[in-house]
DNA sequence: CTGGGGAAGGGGCCC
DNA sequence: TGGGCCCCTTCCCCA
């Protein structure tokens, strides 16, 4: 599953309008984190006025409510062993009750029998009854005493670290709570918004070029093509690179495996943009 | 057209 | 709750 399972939708270019926001930047404070990079500002992301007609928005206070709120799903209340119509405390309460019935996630929480992992995992079968193959691909292995999500039956250690998994699930349908007032992206959680509005704001400025980014890390990643600094070396050739994702796909050229293969033509390709890119170019015209 | 490196975006997880 | 880091992905460019 892309990680990027969380954003309902998505923009068709990913460099942000760095000049509609420089604005924002020059109208805001300063970032701690970021001025031990390079000086840069970062600003309160949630000062703009906020728009009555806009959509439901973290600083509501009823959209705080409509956050936690899970969608019980009808094969989820079969598991837990709920029937009949659903009680009213788990309604919707918040602006938009009118949309789903849903469990809070508090309420959740009240339900050891789902929660506590009691027999082996995996396998255990998903809402829409598949395995959990992803992660039965990682290699995970079974955690005893743990909680288990009620829609991926992904394990978890401690209740507060499922509570904060369960929240990513608010992507369903059902279960929206925060939108961004830039782009209208939809999160489940405060926290996710408050990250994704960081992509709009750009608080992180390196003070060499002027560029700016949406975090700390980011901009270090940034300052190492101007310094030439590439902490991280191939063990089979010892070539260098600044940045350990493109060091993985160096690796790859050692292996030699190419896991990427076009649906019509026996080719494969070692990367999925590579294998995109020959699919765009007229391998497989369609009819 | 393909292979590969560089740079960056962005969500998830851990502390 | 926020910061730092991880990981995946995408785009661009060049050979």
């Amino acid at each position: 599953m892309p990680r990027s399972f969380l954003v309902k939708t998505h923009s068709s270019h990913r460099v942000p309008n760095y000049g509609k926001l420089e604005t924002l930047r020059e109208a805001n404070g300063s970032c701690s984190a970021c001025k031990e990079l390079a000086g840069s500002r970062h600003l309160p992301e949630e000062e703009a006025p906020c728009n009555p007609s806009d959509p439901l928005q973290p600083w509501d206070s009823t959209s705080a409510v409509a956050c936690i709120s899970l969608p019980l799903l009808p094969n989820h209340r079969e598991t837990l062993g709920v029937s009949g119509p659903e009680p009213q405390e788990t309604s919707w309460v918040g602006p938009r009750a009118a949309q789903a019935p849903s469990v809070t996630l508090k309420d959740s929480f009240t339900l050891p029998p789902l929660l506590v992992l009691p027999t082996r995992w995996p396998p255990i079968l998903g809402p829409d009854g598949a395995l959990n193959e992803h992660l039965r691909a990682e290699g995970t292995s079974q955690v005893p005493g743990s909680f288990e999500c009620i829609h991926c039956h992904r394990p978890y250690p401690t209740l507060a670290g499922l509570a904060r998994h369960q929240q990513l699930h608010c992507h369903l349908p059902t279960g929206r709570a925060f939108t961004c007032r830039f782009c209208g992206k939809e999160y489940a959680s405060l926290g996710a918004l408050k990250m994704h509005i960081r992509t709009h704001t750009l608080p992180c400025i390196c003070k060499v070029c002027g560029k700016a980014f949406s975090r700390p890390w980011l901009l270090q990643g940034h300052i190492r093509t101007h310094t030439g600094e590439k902490p991280y070396t191939c063990s089979h050739c010892s070539r260098a690179f600044a940045d350990r994702s493109n060091l993985r796909a160096h690796l790859q050229t050692h292996v030699g495996t190419k896991k990427y293969r076009c649906a019509v033509c026996p080719k494969a390709f070692s990367r999925m943009s590579l294998l995109a890119r020959h699919e765009e170019a007229g391998c497989c015209p369609g009819p």
